[in-house]
DNA sequence: TAAAAATACTCCATAGGTATTTTAT
DNA sequence: ATAAAATACCTATGGAGTATTTTTA
């Protein structure tokens, strides 16, 4: 039994559609078929019933689906765990922010961070989304929020900063 | 992130020895060390402190583990439950035993099989170590009770019959 | 007959092993 | 000097992909 089998598993169960399921796992459907099928033998019981129309989960299959979840849900809380500590040995964290969001993402943002990172030492500025862009290229942003017609490859380059919001 | 690695762990910071952990692990050290490494690298974190006498968990190494043992101890939980499901759906479960071990090992069984298997309905009956092997491969003996000089062959052949107890 | 799951292979990433070196008491 | 962890290298299991063949509504 592996995660990666789980997180199929859990895929599965709520698209209930390999092809599909596949697809949201960025995997192939035979790849996600042989994984479930060899968690399905593992275990010894079968998970689905391929049978019906849209796929359902057999008796045992329910239970099995409810654990899965807890197990990938802790594990999912590792990352979270590592993540809050590292955040705050850092020190300072230096947010930019543009004017027309501040008095509407800014509370939702600052809700999230200081739950994650108690110990932040935050700073806030205001910038354009021009100079949030070149400034967290340069380093000198941790993060910053703004308008997102500034094209999805923009964004795709600050994947690296996600997990610290 | 594996559930390996997670046991791996787990091992190392009970035994506070990698040689020692490897072994209890049936893994070498180096396979050990390594696992612990890949772990420490994808968290981004060291888990332990190799400088010191004993090894010790680092400060961030202490709540990693706390959150290895919940995820291990749910996957774990996975196996129980479909045991479980799988124990009493057969409904009556035959058990062929030698009479030489009826008052000392039978206690020990029904306990464990009585946990497991709340709804089980078990058919108890005595056999010489020859017609337990005929009818265990035959089908008619769920499982069997019996002295093992009859050689690692056989009892190898009744591994599907072990997570049952 | 279409859409979807299962098979049959091929490939390669990596868990695991053996041998050795490095590092700390 | 010695016990233990790290490193280097090799092997092989199995996760993932492509192409194809069953299924079943």
């Amino acid at each position: 039994m592996t995660l990666t089998q789980l997180h199929y598993l859990t895929a599965v169960a709520e698209y209930r559609n390999f092809t599909l399921a596949a697809n949201k796992c960025f995997v192939t459907q035979p790849t996600l078929s042989m994984q479930v099928q060899k968690l399905e033998e593992e275990l010894g019981v079968k998970i689905f019933n391929r049978s019906t129309k849209p796929i359902l989960l057999t008796e045992i299959g329910e239970k099995i689906l409810v654990q899965a979840k807890k197990i990938t849900e802790e594990a999912t809380r590792m990352q979270d765990i590592v993540s809050t500590e590292k955040g705050f040995v850092g020190g300072e964290f230096r947010l930019g922010i543009i004017p027309t969001i501040m008095p509407t993402l800014l509370p939702m943002f600052l809700n999230t961070f200081i739950k994650k990172h108690p110990k932040g030492d935050l700073k806030i500025e205001e910038f354009t989304t021009q100079n949030i862009t070149k400034l967290l290229e340069e380093g000198h942003l941790d993060a910053g929020i703004a308008a997102t017609p500034l094209g999805m490859d923009k964004i795709l380059e600050l994947h690296y900063t996600t997990n610290l919001l």
